[in-house]
Formats: structure tokens, C-alpha cells, sequence
DNA sequence: AAAAACTATTTAACATGTTAAGTTGATCAG
DNA sequence: CTGATCAACTTAACATGTTAAATAGTTTTT
């Protein structure tokens, strides 16, 4: 219905079509990652936080006192969301911050208790959805999973990307 | 420094930490996914499209006329942010819509002939960027992890969303 | 030391994600 | 046929993604 093969309305076209939108990597990522965020979401909803604001109260979790920078990396959030994001959760009391006198221009990030408590009343739901997720899919399968978006990342990171307008690296 | 290995010192903390954060599937989706759209971004941007109106186009070119909500479920965008994109693709004239006398809710999405060039001369640069990403991370092992997302997606789709709030159908 | 260059972070501006509410047209009960 | 209900979109409101510019503090150059 309505999906003719080729041929835009009028101009010959010679072009063979893209690929199947099924098969675009971009599109299967992001579907498999809705999905698993469906899983959480309601949880961390349910405590007033957003997936992101998660993403850094864990992070501060593991490491405890993190640069603003650093916290960006961890998290993988940009530092303008990030600047954002800190600035909600300091005034909701769940983080802290405070500059070391030698450089004045760094913040260093910290959870209070409220934060830590919060994060303890959080993760073992989380944890518990986690592990229903390995179960279903399969520990060893899930393992494997992780190992082959590893090597994909790694092995696009190695590819200059291509374009008119910058070129890779800076220049 | 600061990176205490949990209960080691200090405070008596009773609860096991939360898996490290590298091994949250969630990160590992996201970055893998931001690492593929990095090679892509700087093409679209360059034609003036962004990620989101990209797949809206794409989604055209394989099926020619499409409802709002039909183009929301093949796009993965959700309506109000495909409302939003539709407008601005129908300013700049790339997209074009009607509604069906039968009823006049609906909208029908089709491509203009500009909206046509446009993803001519972007296609062969995108189709060019995914052949040098499946050539160096294999054919093979891309298909595999299409698969292997697949599954994740199915059988993420069957756990009932478990939290205190909704139930998972309706209630 | 003062100007220039650099660094860490924040602000700004605009696009999208996300949930809730509003609009308009279609359908159904009475 | 009229009011209730439903369906397809759109708007609204707020949070984040994204790029560029601004701020403020630090280091380097001269």
C-alpha cells in the first residue's frame, strides 16, 4: 500500500534505495536501549529522579568525590546538561560542591546523605530489575552482548569521521 | 585519591555497592550509539538535518505517504516531538501534508520533490559511511549483533513493567 | 607584572525527549 | 439529532541534547 519500489513521482531515478530503516544500526541501538530504559524509568520516576540525574548520583557512588569534568565523562553527559542537572540536585540537597583553593576555576562533586540515602533506597530495586533482565536474556549472552558493543565502539572510534566541514581531530 | 573500596573505612556500610557503572547495559547502548551517530552527524549537519528529521525522511523514501502516527511508530520519535519536526520539515518545504476527506484528524505525510533531492544527495555519503563501518567491524558480526539486539528487544518487551505507580497494560 | 593564551565551568539558544492537557473531528448511545 | 465518548493530533511545560559563546581563574609570554 502505497510503497512503490523506485521512481520519486515524475524523475527517472536511477538510484537503488537505501537500506531497510529496519536494518540502520543507529535505529537498533536506540530501540534496544528503549526498551531496557522502559525496565527503570518507572522505579526512578517513582523516587522523583530522571535517568540522568541517576546516571550521577551512581556515578558518585563508586567514586565518591569526582571533578565536574571528570563526572562528565563517567556519566557521559554533556557539561552544559551536566552544569544544569547539578545545579537541580544541589538545590534538592543530594549533592554537594566545593572548590579546592588551588584552582579555583574546578568544582568537586560529593553526595550528601540525603543523596546517599537515596541511592539506597533506589538500588536495590534497580538491582533487582537487572537481574531479571540477565536472567531472561541469558548471563553469557548478555556478556557477549557487552564484549561486542565494546569492540564496535572501539573499532568506530578509530574511524576519522569524514566530512566537508571539520576535520577530525581540531584544526 | 577518595576512591574508597567500600566499607574498607570509615563508615560501616552494609549494602554491597551497585555493579560498576561501565557494566550498566544502558551506558553501553548509549555510547555504542553515540560512537555510530558521530560519523553521521557531521553529513546531516552539513546539509542542515538533524539526526531526527534524517530518519523522518528516510522513513518517506520507503514508504511514500504516511499518518503522523504511523511515521511516530516507524521512526521511534514520539508525536509531539514529530509534530513539532513536521512543522519545521513542512516550512522549509521538504515535506508536504494533506488529510483524507473520509477523516479529517489524520494527517498524511508525504515528500516534496525538494524534500527528494535532499536525501538524494545525502544517501550515498550515509550509505558510504555504513559500508566503511560494516567493512571493518564485519559483515558477519554486525548481523549477529542486529540479532543479538533483537532478542534483547523481544525479550525486553515481554517483563511487565514491575513499579508502584502504573501497572503495565492499563488499568 | 600586565597582556595574551589557555582551562574549567557556566550561560545561552535552539532542537528534541517526555508527560499531561487541549483541540478538533469522528462515533456511539439514547 | 444531540450529548457523551473516543481518536488523532497538537500545544504546553519542563528536562536534556547539542553547539557556540561567555565567565572566571590560571598559566605563559614578553
Amino acid at each position: 500500500m502505497g510503497n512503490k519500489p523506485s521512481g520519486t513521482a515524475g524523475k527517472t531515478s536511477r538510484k537503488p534505495p537505501m537500506r531497510e530503516f529496519s536494518r540502520s544500526l543507529p535505529m537498533a541501538l536506540l530501540r534496544s536501549r528503549e526498551a531496557v530504559m522502559r525496565q527503570f524509568r518507572p522505579s526512578l520516576r517513582d523516587h522523583g529522579l530522571t535517568e540522568q540525574q541517576w546516571r550521577i548520583l551512581r556515578a558518585l557512588t563508586s567514586i565518591e568525590q569526582m571533578e565536574v569534568s571528570e563526572l562528565a565523562r563517567a556519566t557521559y553527559l554533556l557539561e552544559p546538561s551536566l552544569s544544569r542537572i547539578l545545579r537541580d540536585l544541589e538545590a534538592r540537597q543530594l549533592i554537594q560542591r566545593r572548590s579546592p583553593e588551588s584552582d579555583l576555576r574546578r568544582g568537586i562533586v560529593s553526595l550528601t546523605p540525603a543523596g546517599s540515602a537515596l541511592i539506597d533506597a533506589v538500588a536495590p530495586i534497580s538491582e533487582a530489575i537487572y537481574a531479571e533482565i540477565t536472567r531472561r536474556y541469558g548471563a553469557k549472552k548478555l556478556e557477549a552482548l557487552h564484549e561486542m558493543l565494546r569492540e564496535l565502539e572501539t573499532e568506530l572510534l578509530a574511524i576519522p569521521v569524514k566530512n566537508g566541514a571539520d576535520a577530525d581531530g581540531d584544526e
